[in-house]
DNA sequence: CGCTCTAAACAGA
DNA sequence: TCTGTTTAGAGCG
């Protein structure tokens, strides 16, 4: 990624100031802080807003004594006092808040930040609030001082090393598949936040179970590792010991992971397992934005480790969401994802591809993935929403395809439910999906060769207005404003507040830059975005402001249980062949979930329409609860 | 003890 | 070769 793209990210609707909490601090985006930016609508470019390299490494000097860069409004106008370009969000905040406590006044070469703080920067600084891995060199060397001179060594050096030695350890930082062919995985900050203050070390100890066992059966041989608990034997434990929730994944684990022992199968239980169960774990127990926190993981790991280590989640579009947004909050991806991935995995592919896609797409023929708009406002939502599921894919990871829906619990709550909800509410975009609204499209997208299949809806991002954007992604550990970070309620009200989104379509630069963005592929591929055509829809609806309160909370516990029965179940057992049917609906944000779930079981296509009005919230937000 | 950094093995694409 | 995962060891507070 060229410089270029950095430096200019656009600014999207998404961060509308309405959505902003003034209180906070810091994490304005451009809009607000720098006038004019509102003005633009959907997106500012940041190209616009100049910032040159320099200020950002300013910043981040910053953090380690030196001045922050003095950003520039497009207009030529001063950033309002301390303002600093929300791109460089990251960078920024450390300036004005709170180092990571310093402790000592610098704890590495280039300052208090650790390496995580920096990647988690690095990833806030972007409109999408992803970046792949070389980006996210590409901004370490650009932005920080210290890498500066680094960056061309070959590098292998060990500071690459190290960032995705962080990028993998760290929860905090979750890894959607880039949909484009070999391309690296996007890398976002865990809208749960991770466990926001520590890093929670993904490695579970128990990983070694399922996981493991995948991987294993790569990696370890020849090493040393032995770990005494990683053995095989541990896996049933595992399974078994996941207590968290007792979240009936488990069963399922258990169940399938002896079911079967081929890859095949073995990836689907992977994944439901991870997912699955993490979800429902993660769901009904974990999910709680907090919980999460407090351990989410770790219980798997002690059951599960699957969940500990770097999910895998569907496309970042969708997923951004969830962490940008709203905060922080955001319960664990995984879950959604993983029960989409189930699904997905299982049969969808062209039934999807008919049902949703037709009815859907419509539009999308093409879709583009765009990435960032959508995506971001409305982040979640609909966002995730989508899809399905990968399944099969064998990443025993949990990463998001970017496909997949993925959910964001806790944020999703707030965010995706709400959004989905107002959409429904609304009748919005989201809904519109159904309508005429297309939703994001609902895009399989075969991976690899794959199998999965990748569904993705998007759903109106702009209905959602973004929260809130996303607040920014605070930095988890960052503290610019603990708020964002931490969940916030805010982004929630924020959201309904929030006038109206813009849409956001903008190319991503980073995309661009990226790996290619899934926005090509999407095009091609059909996935679904649609960013830009579907925004000319729907682009005004500003109107939909959602009520605020949608609760969202009403249900999840159920479901989550429910859902990864099911899914286990029926997947077990019928193995390939059930047939899912997402509605765009239900797919979004929460939706999904349900969608998911519902759809499973049931074998419904679910229409879209069935599910309206708030029923359909509701089953978002069952879904979502995690 | 917990966190972080660094190094390295290893696998997959 | 790059990316990603995981283990391991060392240093620091």
């Amino acid at each position: 990624m060229a410089d270029d793209e950095l430096d200019t990210h656009q600014v999207d609707s998404d961060f509308e100031p309405q959505s902003r909490p003034r209180s906070c601090t810091w994490p304005l985006p451009c809009p607000e802080d720098f006038p004019g930016g509102q003005e633009v609508s959907g997106v500012l470019p940041l190209a616009n807003i100049k910032v040159e390299p320099e200020d950002v490494s300013a910043c981040i000097a910053g953090l380690v004594g030196g001045t922050p860069g003095e950003l520039k409004h497009p207009a030529g106008a001063p950033a309002p006092t301390g303002a600093t370009h929300p791109c460089l969000a990251g960078a920024a905040l450390d300036v004005t808040g709170p180092l990571r406590k310093a402790k000592s006044s610098r704890r590495n070469a280039w300052g208090n930040q650790s390496y995580a703080d920096l990647i988690t920067r690095a990833i806030e600084s972007t409109p999408e609030k992803r970046l792949t891995l070389s980006q996210i060199y590409d901004w370490m060397v650009r932005y920080v001082p210290y890498f500066k001179d680094k960056g061309d060594s070959n590098s292998s050096a060990g500071w690459k090393n190290s960032i995705r030695h962080n990028l993998s350890l760290h929860t905090r930082f979750i890894r959607v598949q880039n949909e484009g062919t070999g391309k690296s995985s996007w890398w976002m900050l865990n809208p749960d936040g991770g466990k926001m203050g520590k890093s929670p070390r993904r490695r579970a100890v128990s990983m070694d179970n399922s996981t493991k066992y995948l991987k294993s059966k790569g990696r370890v041989r020849g090493k040393r590792v032995g770990r005494p608990g990683i053995g095989a034997g541990s896996v049933v434990v595992g399974l078994q010991g996941s207590p968290d929730q007792g979240s009936p994944p488990q069963k399922g684990l258990a169940g399938t992971g002896g079911a079967s022992g081929t890859d095949g199968e073995f990836d689907t239980w992977t994944d439901l397992h991870s997912r699955a169960s993490s979800s429902a774990s993660t769901l009904s127990g974990r999910l709680s934005p907090i919980l999460a926190e407090g351990e989410p993981e770790e219980p798997e790991e002690g059951g599960l480790s699957c969940s500990t280590s770097p999910h895998l989640y569907p496309s970042p579009t969708s997923a951004r969401s969830p962490s940008m947004g709203a905060g922080n909050l955001c319960p664990p991806l995984e879950q959604l994802p993983q029960l989409a991935n189930l699904t997905g995995a299982i049969s969808l592919d062209e039934k999807l591809m008919d049902d949703t896609v037709g009815r859907h797409k419509h539009q999308t023929p093409v879709y583009h993935y765009s990435s960032g708009v959508k995506g971001q406002s409305p982040y979640g939502a609909g966002v995730y929403a989508t899809g399905m599921g990968m399944l099969r894919h064998h990443s025993p990871m949990q990463t998001i395809q970017e496909n997949k829906p993925a959910s964001f619990s806790g944020t999703m709550r707030a965010y995706s439910s709400t959004n989905a909800l107002q959409s429904l509410l609304t009748g919005g975009p989201p809904p519109s999906c159904h309508n005429h609204t297309p939703p994001r499209a609902v895009a399989l997208i075969p991976r690899g060769n794959s199998n999965q299949l990748q569904t993705y809806n998007h759903k109106a991002p702009y209905l959602y207005s973004p929260p809130s954007h996303a607040h920014l992604p605070a930095s988890t550990t960052l503290p610019p404003n603990p708020a964002g970070m931490l969940g916030m309620p805010q982004d929630s009200c924020h959201v309904a507040t929030a006038p109206h989104p813009r849409h956001n379509h903008y190319p991503d630069p980073q995309h661009q830059g990226m790996t290619n963005g899934p926005y090509h592929h999407g095009q091609g591929m059909g996935n679904g975005s649609v960013g830009s055509n579907y925004h000319g829809y729907h682009q005004p609806h500003p109107h939909e402001r959602l009520p605020a309160d949608l609760d969202i909370d009403m249900f999840h516990g159920s479901l989550d249980c429910d859902v990864e029965s099911i899914l286990l179940h029926d997947i077990m057992d019928s193995g390939e062949e059930m047939d899912f049917n997402f509605d765009c609906s239900l797919a979004q944000g929460v939706g999904i979930g349900m969608g998911m779930g519902m759809g499973v079981t049931m074998g419904m296509g679910m229409g879209m329409s069935s599910l309206t009005g708030p029923q359909q919230a509701h089953s978002n937000q069952s879904w979502v609860p995690g």
